[in-house]
DNA sequence: CTGAAAGCGCTTACAG
DNA sequence: CTGAAAGCGCTTACAG
């Protein structure tokens, strides 16, 4: 049950004859002749020796340890996100301390607190949350990535999601669409918001039904398949993000509506499986991996220089027209 | 840059006028007189105090961190078993730490030991592997999930592979297919012998091509359309998982080769989206959730008791069928 | 270059 | 019930 190091550095200073602080000093680079060196790695490679994060963390001046909050990690779109992050910040030497979903969002913020994070990367931040603000209140360096948050204080990297909504809804009037529908994100999710505006801009003056999906699968499933089983149905559809336009689509089959025959469908994301030929969505390419990379980036930055007035990036974006769209019938 | 807590116990103690020790007692549930904890209470919460992990990592007997090794995040197979895994494991009060291929099977291994995890979970070992070994080589407990390593002195949990196998094989024989291929895992993977052994069991007269996938989704995307475009095209095609069952169905409409009409394909696993009416992937379905819980019970009862005999969970599978099978035309 | 010492923030016996 | 003290395994000045 206990949990100690089989082998402490005073065990190697021991074995070694020198004292414990040459040993740190041979593991931290520190001068050391190149005899006391060498004996010292000859005992160290003996026993596979590996510090002490705990104590190393306790005693030094950072922990290494990066937290990264994710919302469901079984969207597709995070573990990219994920693995993007890890990539820069491992790099660095710093280690990333995950947060789900699976505990509670007050309890997330404690964990990252007692974990000594020296920063954090939300993904998934909504305007009404608390952590975020919670976080940076007790001097934690906060990023909003890929959901931001209007005024908040704080490096943010998001897509142009405005643009997006635009891209999706220039592409849908110029194909001759003329009844729309859009499945709407997480209320209050910047992503779902500034989507939602871009395509309102060029539909300013068509009735556009919105449905609300929530970015969630099974809830944009249901909703579809009531959309289209019911009276007026729409001519092409908007989903404000990749997940609820496979939704979508396969609600479609299962209503018997052919895409795109008797129904346009217009994602917003991009992620691997949208290029599938089975699925071939029609959706709007976001800079994914650039974006967590940036994330990475500007804490890096931070943790570098605390001082730094707060960037905002936004990363453009592109239309990608596959099979699921095409003329009203 | 320095991350040091911004209160620590011993000025709570100060505040509330007792010692630190008192402190940390009605932190962990020691005795107090009802009154002194009052007083510390109010402290405590005036501060939200968080006690630092790498303190208690340092003094205590345990440090509460489990290791869970992913092979590939990105895989839709692992977020459903990291995210169940996780599930238990708070439960219990135990933080987990991730290590995927970010990093180098050698460094991930010496990153779980400076990380003084208590236990580790591996999901994708392979025969060859180094790395379980060397583990519990150190004393520390490990358990083999989803994929196992025969003779591996530790708690393991898989699906009954071989019977997957034979289910593939039985279904598509019964409905008279004759010409069959088989798309292949990584080598040394249990789960590609294991399934590749059952399919041959049943198919053991029929000359069966055998192509390797490598579980990969562009390795197997590739591989179809080379078998697909070549001679001898088979009327039935077995995937030793899903995610390469996905690369065939889609690299089957590249090809332009119907799928059921002129080609079966069978997958095995039954993630979310082999459900999904784009896909409708007829395959063998294991029971994922269930296989995480698992390894991550027979860790914590490894923890609770170290001298316990290695258990061994094989978990029954069953056939799904849906769209992307019928009989050879 | 090297050693002895202090100290990081806690938990855990040990007295009282 | 409560406090004083030891100690977890390291890093980091500080002497020599």
């Amino acid at each position: 049950m206990a949990r100690r190091p089989s082998v402490t550095s005073t065990q190697i200073a021991r074995e070694a004859r020198v004292a414990q602080s040459t040993v740190s000093r041979v593991l931290n680079g520190g001068s050391v002749s190149p005899q006391t060196r060498e004996r010292v790695l000859a005992v160290l490679e003996k026993y596979d020796f590996q510090p002490s994060q705990a104590a190393r963390s306790l005693v030094g001046a950072r922990t290494g340890v990066v937290g990264v909050v994710i919302r469901d990690l079984t969207n597709p779109f995070y573990p990219v996100m994920v693995k993007a992050m890890e990539r820069v910040l491992h790099e660095r030497g710093l280690r990333l301390f995950l947060v789900t979903d699976v505990v509670a969002p007050e309890e997330g913020v404690a964990m990252l607190r007692r974990e000594g994070v020296e920063g954090a990367i939300f993904t998934a931040a909504v305007a009404t949350d608390p952590l975020p603000g919670r976080l940076s209140g007790h001097g934690i360096p906060v990023v909003l990535c890929h959901r931001t948050i209007d005024g908040f204080p704080a490096d943010q990297v998001e897509a142009d999601n405005v643009e997006a909504g635009r891209l999706a809804a220039g592409h849908l009037l110029e194909l001759g669409h003329r009844r729309l529908a859009m499945l709407t994100g997480v209320p209050g999710a910047s992503t779902a918001v500034q989507r939602g505006a871009g395509f309102r801009e060029l539909t300013a003056d068509l009735p556009v039904v919105e449905v609300e999906g929530g970015f969630d699968y099974d809830q944009s499933y249901a909703a579809v398949r009531a959309l289209l089983s019911g009276p007026d149905r729409p001519t092409a559809l908007f989903c404000q993000n990749d997940v609820m336009a496979h939704a979508a689509l396969n609600a479609a089959v299962a209503e018997g509506v052919d895409v795109p025959g008797a129904l346009s469908v217009v994602g917003c994301d991009d992620v691997p499986v949208s290029g599938w030929e089975r699925m071939a969505l029609t959706t709007v390419r976001q800079p994914l991996v650039r974006i967590a990379q940036v994330a990475a980036e500007l804490l890096l930055d931070r943790l570098a220089d605390a001082g730094r007035p707060p960037r905002h990036e936004v990363l453009p974006v592109e239309l990608v027209t596959r099979g699921t769209t095409a003329p009203p019938a």
